[in-house]
DNA sequence: GCCGTTTTCGGCCCGACTGTTTTCAGTCG
């Protein structure tokens, strides 16, 4: 629970969410209906889903039952949660339950039911009392438990087994491409993809789902298990297989014979709510959606390609990015999905660091491997003086670098070099450049480096003055944040969002694999109030140039076309609309 | 607990694999 310095307690989202999963947890060791544990998984996945935070439609006094999946309980619950921090209702629950059953039902293998069968008949509540158990050989007795499952939980306690670990999608491609490669291979396939978040473009991916399409009999399955980097096989049967790979990568593998493919390739792509979604549309129209195909009676209405699939529902295919039920399935539906922006919409960089400052490769080297990339224009952006780390340009160096890119742009055919800098943004807030070099930069773009953990009104007003200087065009990476090492910043996004809009600042979507800053959900939330966006590598060596299509799929998660990216403008008009 | 142009009550997504069972419950995605 996130206490701000001011002393009033705010939720984010995923706190609330968290607690309601909870709740639909304890209440499935309780054994209650489990379409009311459902509700509140539901009713969490909305929240997760939902842009701004619930805690402001509470304190604008908004109807939450609005919401879809919550309904008058869920959102007195809320309520509860976002005023007072706490939620009597769990609290009950938990002291009555008795068990961790947040930690324990992460363990693979163990559900609810059996959760509960280890508390009732041998005390178990903790992770801890669970290992003991295991050790002592008590477990394998137990109703429905049996040595073989005593074993692998007793192997997933000893591994601290991590079901919650997600890996940098950029960092999974590779690996992916590999088992593409290693499964082509295997005679009688077809198509060999992958899908689920991987294909979504998530920004991290918790696991790999591969699908195959291959004849009846083919051994694709076997052929996963002995791929080289398989360290263990946790189930495998003739369609299905899941392995963990050396360094502790879940992949799963489908096979459906070559007419289900569409419908396979969309149920698992997903998202699940995606999914879910359609298949309730299917139900309503009295068919059955599965991985199969989509069935009136034993009748196929469609199933062989994704196009049929939604063309049923008379829909055009939604993009893999769009598909996380968050209003993609409505306007598709109203012939309103946005036309998405793509790599080759991108005329310019915005971003780039030479080893003038912390980059690896010189301003002539940076800049013609930008040309050959087929870039209009592209902004060398240095880092300023207060930077000791990054090696940053005081007012002496900047001036000769600023002088050098000048020079180097005169004598560059069909390549505009513009001069630019990444002025690091003080702890007051002020600017670490001098106004007269400000003044003459084409590009300036305003960045945060250090002091990311001040707390969140502290932070915000800093980040607001910067964006109210009048040289301050493009924030960098807003949030600060480095997926699996550094959390956001704590920041107030709406008023950020608020300021940039008021100035006329555009917001970046950087492309470095660790950072993709916006995420997709601001991204989104920019576009909608028009808040001008760029995309850009934040290259700091040649190959990173190429980086910008990761963050052509962030934008595209969040649902950006290329008239609200400025970097998609010819550079003259792309300088004229910069403020 | 949610939801509704079939329903304000009676539904709620669907299938694969494992292990324990002797016909299927539990877990997972």
């Amino acid at each position: 629970m996130a206490t701000e310095s001011s002393g009033s307690v705010t939720l984010r989202n995923r706190e609330i969410a968290e607690a309601l999963e909870e709740i639909g947890e304890l209440l499935a060791i309780e054994g209650e209906n489990p379409f009311r544990v459902r509700a509140y998984e539901n009713a969490a996945r909305t929240l997760r889903a939902l842009p701004q935070p619930v805690a402001e439609l509470v304190e604008r006094g908004e109807d939450l039952s609005r919401l879809r999946g919550i309904g008058e309980a869920l959102a007195r619950k809320i309520e509860e949660l976002v005023r007072s921090g706490h939620l009597e209702y769990l609290e009950r629950l938990e002291r009555r339950v008795g068990v961790d059953a947040r930690d324990l039902l992460s363990i693979p293998g163990l559900g609810p039911k059996r959760l509960r069968t280890l508390r009732d008949l041998l005390g178990v509540r903790t992770r801890e009392d669970l290992r003991r158990a295991c050790e002592a050989g008590r477990v394998r007795d137990l109703p429905g438990f049996g040595a073989a499952t005593e074993r692998k939980l007793c192997g997933a306690l000893a591994e601290g087994l991590d079901v919650t670990r997600r890996w940098p999608r950029a960092e999974l491609v590779p690996i992916a491409r590999s088992l593409v490669e290693h499964l082509s291979a295997c005679q009688g396939t077809h198509h060999v993809v992958v899908a689920g978040s991987y294909r979504r473009k998530r920004d991290t991916v918790g696991d790999l789902d591969l699908l195959v399409t291959a004849r009846k009999g083919t051994a694709v399955t076997e052929r996963l298990v002995n791929y080289g980097e398989v360290t263990e096989t946790l189930s495998r049967g003739p369609t299905r297989a899941t392995v963990m790979l050396a360094g502790g990568l879940l992949v799963d593998l489908r096979v459906v014979k070559e007419a289900s493919y569409g419908a396979a390739l969309a149920y698992f792509t997903g998202s699940r709510a995606h999914q879910l979604r359609l298949r309730r549309m299917a139900q309503e129209r009295g068919w059955k959606l599965n991985e199969y195909g989509l069935f009136a009676g034993t009748r196929k209405l469609a199933g062989a390609s994704e196009a049929s699939l939604y063309k049923r529902f008379d829909m055009p295919v939604i993009p893999p990015e769009l598909r996380e039920d968050r209003g993609e399935i409505e306007a598709a539906l109203a012939g309103e999905l946005p036309h998405l922006i793509t790599p080759s919409d991108l005329r310019g960089d915005l971003h780039v660091h030479t080893n003038a400052s912390d980059g690896r490769e010189s301003l002539e080297v940076m800049v013609a491997a930008a040309k050959a990339l087929g870039r209009e224009y592209v902004a060398i952006t240095d880092h300023t003086g207060g930077l000791g780390v990054a090696h940053g340009l005081g007012r002496e160096r900047m001036r000769a670098h600023l002088d050098a890119i000048e020079a180097l742009d005169q004598r560059t055919e069909g390549l505009r070099v513009l001069k630019g800098a990444e002025v690091d943004i003080r702890r007051d807030g002020t600017l670490d450049l001098d106004e007269d070099l400000l003044e003459e930069l084409d590009v300036v773009l305003v960045s945060m480096h250090s002091q990311l953990r001040l707390p969140r009104e502290e932070q915000t007003a800093r980040l607001l003055h910067a964006l109210s200087h009048p040289r301050a065009q493009i924030l960098a990476h807003p949030s600060g944040r480095l997926l699996g090492r550094r959390p956001p910043m704590a920041l107030d996004m709406e008023r950020v969002l608020d300021a940039a809009a008021d100035h006329g600042v555009a917001l970046e979507i950087n492309s470095q694999p660790l950072r993709l800053d916006l995420d997709d959900t601001w991204a989104r939330a920019a576009r909608e109030r028009g808040i001008p966006l760029v995309i850009s590598s934040d290259a700091h060596g040649t190959e990173q140039l190429e980086g910008l299509t990761l963050g052509v799929d962030q934008a595209r998660r969040g649902w950006v076309r290329a008239e609200d990216v400025l970097n998609t403008r010819s550079c003259r008009a792309f300088l004229a609309r910069l403020r």
